[in-house]
DNA sequence: TTTTGTGAATTGCTTCACAGCA
DNA sequence: TGCTGTGAAGCAATTCACAAAA
């Protein structure tokens, strides 16, 4: 049983990168790591390696290291993603259907298993390459969440719709969204809500090379 | 002249939410925003805007607060984004091809003006879309870079590439790098380097998930 | 030896609270 | 009064450094 409270938002999204490295170990036939290696391949600290994995439990050994198959598992545990769960999606723009045909997420465990849109010109339509499914009007959201236990929805629609759309999704039954969105997403604090604005990570590289140098 | 150093890096991420935000209420027609505003807007409290602000110059005006269409023009210069400037992407598949269509990047101040991809299919393809250019092959990036002085690339391809196709780029004189690849990119320190994980983003909507709620 | 896990020290970030200006 | 800018205080995250385990 972990402490479960006072973790780090920062460890939390390292997390994330940790199991994508080891992943990439375990593929290069490592069956140990230590925290220092583990840090190197990501520009982090091994004593922050270790700080990190330390607020969820007692993952190594002395001596060894961490044993890579091993850590895995446990990182997908707390992550809850050891188990596969479906996800739906709306908005099917150039950046939605790109993101339904994007195979990476069911490497990390979420199976895109709907999409939703406004427009009747899309609706019906097979979706790109061979998915299983059909694109469907937002009315039949809540009953799709409901039959496939859905709890994330990826969020792909223009900005001025965005705001009405999630609220269409919470009212639904889904419990995080991933917004693409470049508007901030009002939502209560039981729902889970992150943003990528694509815009905005061009900015800080911008900002970077205006600072970084002459 | 900003003290220019020591600027926390949470607070050159959030100005560009401050951005959004202030453009949104210039949209709406408001002339002065104060940091109370500006705050609720982003979930931020008014101490946290009007000290990020503060780290690049004196903005305000007390009892008033910020003018809008002023501060909209000041946020830009500092990252760079009060002229347009040129970006090129490498990686036509299914996420490069809806990011070169994707019209949010011109807003923000950024000309995708060039694509590349390895795979002679595409090259020569008109880009989806009435796009004003061509996919190249990667050996014509140099010439691109000088020709259209572009210091910034989104790499769009699949993981195993990556790391190449990115020492490409710098080789070829791009300085600042946007990555969509689920690997850690390894560069100098003088090159900027942004990476989008759509998976990861997924992973901590789930952990959120898992200890938010029972 | 090697390497973890962790209290202690340190560094960094955010919030507080108020002087000063409009 | 309303609101900014900012030193000081408080809190959070990272790094240090070392005892313990293999």
């Amino acid at each position: 049983m972990p402490k479960s409270d006072n973790i780090p938002a920062p460890a939390v999204r390292r997390l994330s990168l940790y199991l994508r490295q080891l992943e990439a170990f375990h593929a290069a036939d490592h069956r140990t790591v230590s925290s220092r290696q583990l840090g190197e391949a990501l520009s982090l600290s091994d004593a922050q390696v270790r700080k990190d994995f330390a607020y969820f439990g007692q993952f190594g050994h002395p001596g060894i290291g961490y044993r890579v198959p091993e850590l895995i598992q446990r990182v997908r545990r707390i992550l809850g993603t050891d188990k596969q769960s479906n996800v739906l999606l709306v908005g099917m723009g150039n950046l939605g259907r790109a993101l339904v045909s994007f195979g990476g997420f069911a490497k990390r465990g979420f199976d895109v298993v709907a999409a939703f849109d406004r427009d009747p010109g899309v609706i019906g339509m097979k979706s790109p390459r061979p998915i299983a499914f059909s694109v469907q009007p937002l009315a039949d959201l809540p009953q799709v969440v409901k039959e496939k236990s859905i709890r994330l929805g990826i969020l792909a629609v223009p900005a001025p719709a965005a705001q009405a759309v999630a609220d269409t999704m919470i009212a639904g039954g889904v419990r995080g969204i991933l917004n693409f969105a470049p508007v901030t997403i009002q939502a209560g604090l039981e729902i889970a809500v992150a943003s990528v604005d694509l815009g905005v990570h061009l900015e800080q590289l911008s900002f970077q090379l205006g600072t970084t140098v002459s």
